[in-house]
DNA sequence: GTCAGGGCTATTGTTGAACAATCGATACGG
DNA sequence: CCGTATCGATTGTTCAACAATAGCCCTGAC
């Protein structure tokens, strides 16, 4: 099969196909726990069994995906254990993030885009934009920290977490209300009154964990 | 090529090569910015260049090999941004996760193991093992968060700044004065007084950054 | 002598096929 | 009803081939 000449890309088919997969993982078009056959997934995304296990173990270390050996790699069921660890770890980076950054950090920037992207999809009920958007919130947030290496973290983290989400099916309830939360952490923090924002963000987690864990009992049984 | 049938492994052989890699980086038999031949490596490990593969996939997502398209996989050459960063990212991460502990929590019993074993090391003069359990001491505070997820960031993290311990040829200066902070660390804990220990903590850190940077500039040059 | 250009070579990127190893299910016998 | 042998499907791993690229050397012009 002759793809590769399509468009000149300049990132390799494999790292192509691991942010491929990791998108339709992230949009929900897997159910958690389901089994991806290698095989089936080869021949829809055109590539071989090779190239398709090299973006498999990408994502695994990722935690998108889990692998049991001789069994096959399976869309990970988070459990409600990993929801509150991951709500934990949100406040951990999160609020600590914000309680340190310096108030024009370029950062504050992607924290308002954000949150106009997610009012603008908000008025077209693209939920799952909303949710990106949301996403670029929070990930704007710890890149307050001035480390690379945490960002990319927290990415991941947070990919972990939208995993669950897809147990949910109301999409509206699970992200509108948070846009006017995170516009109110933002304004709160630019008008130099940080210990309110970080108090905010902090009750806004605590939230939205409340309303996930919940979502979690009532759909994902076991 | 046969092999696999020396020992009932559990686990993959791509899992084996990975580790036995990164064991291999960490331990310094590679020099930073040195290429990763593949077909050398193959050899050497008895595996097949798609095995390999897979497994430099896990590394560089991990941080410990650099990839380069077609041009080839190399060993992270640590620059002093990334030392400086990953500094800050221990700062964080420890001394909040001792600050919050709770006093009888398992992982202590971790931590005192770590500085047994840096005592018997240092005294065999087996600096890279005393460099070992002083890794496995910084992982068991980062466990008195019990967050699985930090944990393994943490280990890569602080498996990457080892990378640049190889840069320095004094192992003894570099690991040995530690083996007593550590313990005082410990101790000072132990006693209750959490506040004390975590300055001490933060102290050692400090120090640990100046001697790191201090030999990176004079052997590392770019 | 130096620099630009062009091809050569070694290496990586990707594929497809092959076989071994293992899991799960099914069928069989007690 | 339960244990067990067998079988099929899937994963684990290797190999060989070819495409694509980067770096090198060699040539040639100025």
């Amino acid at each position: 099969m002759k793809k590769q000449s399509l468009e000149d890309r300049r990132e390799s088919l494999g790292e192509t196909v691991t942010a491929g997969i990791r998108r339709l993982l992230v949009e929900g078009e897997f159910t958690p726990g389901q089994r991806l056959s290698e095989i089936a997934l080869c021949e829809r995304l055109g590539v071989s069994r090779n190239t398709l296990r090299e973006a498999f173990r990408t994502l695994a270390h990722e935690g998108l995906v889990t692998h049991q050996p001789h069994r096959g790699v399976f869309v990970t069921r988070p459990d409600a254990a990993s929801i509150v660890e991951i709500y934990r770890l949100r406040r951990f980076i999160e609020c600590r993030a914000l309680s340190e950054a310096w108030p024009s950090h370029p950062a504050v920037k992607e924290m308002r885009t954000a949150v106009e992207d997610a009012r603008t999809y908000r008025e077209r009920q693209d939920w799952l934009a909303v949710g990106t958007a949301n996403m670029a919130f929070h990930g704007a947030i710890v890149a307050l920290g001035d480390s690379a290496r945490l960002d990319d973290f927290f990415r991941q983290v947070l990919a972990e977490l939208r995993l669950a989400f897809g147990l949910m099916s109301d999409k509206e309830w699970l992200h509108a209300p948070y846009v006017e939360m995170n516009q109110q952490v933002l304004e709160t923090f630019e008008k130099g009154d940080t210990k309110a924002a970080v108090a905010l963000l902090e009750q806004y987690l605590a939230q939205s964990e409340r309303i996930v864990l919940a979502a979690w009992e009532r759909q994902g049984a076991s």
